[in-house]
DNA sequence: CACGTCTTCCTTTTT
DNA sequence: GGAAGACGTG
């Protein structure tokens, strides 16, 4: 195990102490997840367990594919699927589709996202007759995400001191309608599982001796609920090891709990605790900046971070005149940036809601400058794709009211919101489901007209599913546009947008390609499950463009440079007049996000704001971020121009500790690349710069030495 | 019942 | 400035 050898002190630590509980605390950019990924490579490699005694959680489903890749690269074994290395909601609707039989439900369940879950509170909402103005219904949503990350049931709902009796009310209906339909919303996968394990003690029993090792990456952003499962398949071997930084949390308005972080060591008593400190991603400057912001919050754990890196530049500060000069100010100096030999995937642009991108989008697209939107409009929440996934549904499901509903007139097929009035009150009144309705009493119920055309339907769902049984993801989709002629309505069309929507649709059927090449369990069943948990987007990620999110979906990504953007009161920090009360824990929040976004930079900072910015639609002037102020005046360069082209090779230095330099490559040497993986040396320029490297996956490329960040491994 | 226009409300952040 | 729902007309 040579790679032993890349770990210093405190890695090798974390990853040699196996046994018993362990809390890593790990600053950012100290090499967290290499920790992670060694610790299990060397258990398997060590023979202390097999694969499928095994349990990673992540945070993202991308971080689990990438966790996926770096171990295979390690130890080179095949038996994947037997590991888990997944979030928590995969890694319980995995459980479930197994057990679900126990907790009442079947094993095809649907998994509803937010819209869903939206769209059955508004149905709870009308049939409990309240009232329902738009804020209440968020209020609400998140009252009950709230309670079931709490593991707090609608009867228990008291133990909580005043709560709305109709929140309660709408509570119950709304996990009474879920599993009428066969559903789990996201919090119920993790509340039903913990209820599957309190209820089945040999089942948790099972699961407990099957996971010999647990690890939780981002252990600050788990929820009490997250914590109790952990906990509860923990109890047996009780290796568990989490990972984790609290100055990171930035989800509890998902319910994570810091104090999960906070008091392990209560918890697990015998728990040994490792710090990393030392970064290895960010200059001097940029390190002592965010350890500047962070150093304002009270409530966390003593930690300073320190780097052998470069001292590097100042950081930047731009004030605009308002978000367009802002986005134009950052567009500019990126095409400097570019032309200066920084690659545009090593820029970040980073935001604090994602209705901030527009106009960097717009900006970027005119200087003809890549980039790429991370996130905001997910591509499976887009109109057309959950028609067709509404439709997919309903070939597992036919009892899914609220996918019936969804799609019972699209496309147009005369069916009225009077008709499906109706089909609702009539299936409440019989107990049952609006298919079993239909399909039972549609003669009787409704006059010959609109029987008729209900019937149609309902024949055309049998047809569907009937062929569906024998039929691939991919052929069951094609037979879906075709069957109800959504295709071909879109085809018709003159509008502009249906012609992306087919686009899309095309997408979609490929993203199905993709799911059958790629998983072992090709079913419809397990595609859908896929589909509704991650947002895979397609593999233009490996494209070289400039990125743009929320500094959320930032989190564990790393560039040269970073624009942080939008720094402004009521901006960044985000916050509203209603909440005076959190108001100390809020902001304390926000500057974590401030300390995320300004440690995803490796090289280059550069902090804007604008004097004015239209907030919607409407002109209004701000004031600059409070963030600003606790950064010390002398990490500060104030710019007035876009930044100039710069000398980008003098700002390398080594981000790893076994980073090759000149002097210590030679022909045949084996090398690892951070993007391309492993490869094998073929020869060296004159000067030493430059490098050719034939990739096990990638071919040969010619890298730059000082960019390359090359590792050796052999 | 479909389609077009008018109004309202809006914005955190995501599995 | 834009989406989603309300309202009114063909």
């Amino acid at each position: 195990m040579e790679w032993l050898k890349e770990l210093n002190q405190q890695q090798l630590e974390a990853v040699l102490s196996t046994e018993g509980p362990l809390l890593v605390l790990a600053g950012a950019g100290s090499g967290k997840t290499r920790v992670i990924t060694y610790r299990i490579a060397y258990i398997l490699n060590m023979g202390l367990a097999k694969p499928g005694n095994i349990l990673a959680i992540t945070f993202t489903n991308k971080a689990a594919d990438e966790m996926k890749e770096r171990i295979k690269k390690l130890v080179g074994i095949e038996s994947f699927s037997e590991m888990w290395i997944s979030t928590f909601h995969s890694a319980c609707a995995r459980i479930l589709r197994m057990e679900a039989h126990s907790i009442g439900f079947s094993n095809n369940f649907v998994i509803f996202d937010m819209q869903d879950r939206h769209q059955l509170l508004k149905e709870c909402f009308e049939k409990l007759n309240i009232d329902q103005d738009r804020l209440e219904l968020r209020y609400v949503s998140r009252q009950i995400s709230n309670f079931k990350n709490m593991l707090i049931s609608p009867s228990d709902t008291h133990k909580m001191g005043d709560v709305d009796p109709r929140i309660v009310e709408i509570y119950r209906l709304y996990n009474k309608l879920l599993k009428e339909y066969n559903a789990l919303d996201f919090d119920d996968l993790i509340y039903h599982t913990i209820t599957l394990f309190r209820t089945n003690p040999d089942i948790l029993e099972r699961y407990q001796q099957k996971f010999k090792y647990i690890l939780v990456d981002e252990y600050q952003d788990t929820n009490d609920a997250q914590f109790k499962l952990i906990y509860l398949l923990a109890q047996k071997h009780r290796n568990i090891c989490v990972v984790g930084d609290d100055d990171q949390s930035i989800y509890s308005f998902r319910g994570a709990n810091v104090r999960n972080i906070l008091e392990f060591e209560n918890v697990f008593s015998d728990a040994k605790v490792i710090k990393l400190e030392r970064n290895y991603r960010s200059t001097k400057t940029i390190l002592s900046v965010a350890n500047e912001v962070i150093k304002n919050n009270t409530s966390r754990k003593e930690k300073k971070l320190w780097t052998e890196n470069n001292e590097g530049e100042k950081i930047y500060l731009y004030t605009a005149f308002d978000e367009i000069d802002e986005a134009n100010f950052v567009s500019m100096s990126i095409k400097n940036l570019i032309q200066s030999g920084v690659k545009p995937s090593e820029i970040g642009i980073l935001y604090r809601t994602n209705a901030q991108s527009l106009n960097f989008e717009n900006a970027l697209s005119s200087h003809a400058i890549p980039y790429k939107v991370v996130g905001s409009l997910r591509f499976f929440e887009r109109k057309e794709i959950k028609d067709i996934i509404a439709y997919l549904r309903l070939v597992t499901n036919p009892h899914d009211n609220l996918s019936l509903f969804r799609i019972i007139n699209v496309p147009k097929r005369g069916i009225g919101p009077g008709t499906v009035e109706k089909i609702k009150v009539l299936s409440d009144e019989y107990g049952i489901s609006a298919y079993s309705l239909l399909k039972e009493r549609g003669a009787m119920e409704f006059d010959r007209r609109t029987y008729l055309k209900l019937n149609e339907f309902i024949f055309l769902l049998e047809d569907i599913r009937a062929e569906a049984d024998s039929k691939s993801v991919v052929e069951v989709i094609k037979l879906v546009l075709d069957k109800t002629k959504y295709m071909e309505t879109l085809l018709s069309s003159k509008n502009e947008e249906d012609f992306q929507r087919v686009k899309n649709l095309e997408q979609l059927i490929s993203a199905a390609a993709v799911f059958e090449e790629e998983n072992e369990d090709k079913s419809l069943q397990n595609f859908l499950n896929s589909i509704t948990l991650s947002f895979e987007e397609d593999e233009a990620q490996k494209e070289d463009r400039v990125l743009l999110m929320t500094i959320h979906a930032a989190k564990g990504l790393e560039f040269d440079v970073v624009f942080l953007t939008g720094l402004e009161e009521g901006l960044f920090p985000l916050l509203r007049a209603e909440d005076i009360n959190g108001m100390k824990e809020e902001l304390e929040e926000e500057r974590r996000l401030c300390y995320v976004a300004i440690t995803r930079a490796k090289k280059f900072l550069v902090l804007t704001y604008a004097n004015n910015r239209r907030v919607f639609g409407r002109f209004s002037s701000r004031q600059r971020s409070c963030f600003l102020d606790e950064i010390p005046a002398n990490y500060i360069q104030q710019v007035y121009t876009p930044l100039r082209k710069i000398n980008f090779s003098d700002m390398s230095f080594n981000e790893n500790q076994q980073s090759v330099t000149k002097d210590s490559l030679a022909v045949g040497d084996i090398i690892q690349h951070n993007r391309f993986g492993i490869g094998k040396v073929l020869s060296l320029s004159e000067d030493l710069n430059e490098v050719l490297i034939e990739f096990e996956n990638y071919g040969q490329k010619r890298l730059l030495l000082s960019y390359a960040n090359l590792r050796k491994i052999g």
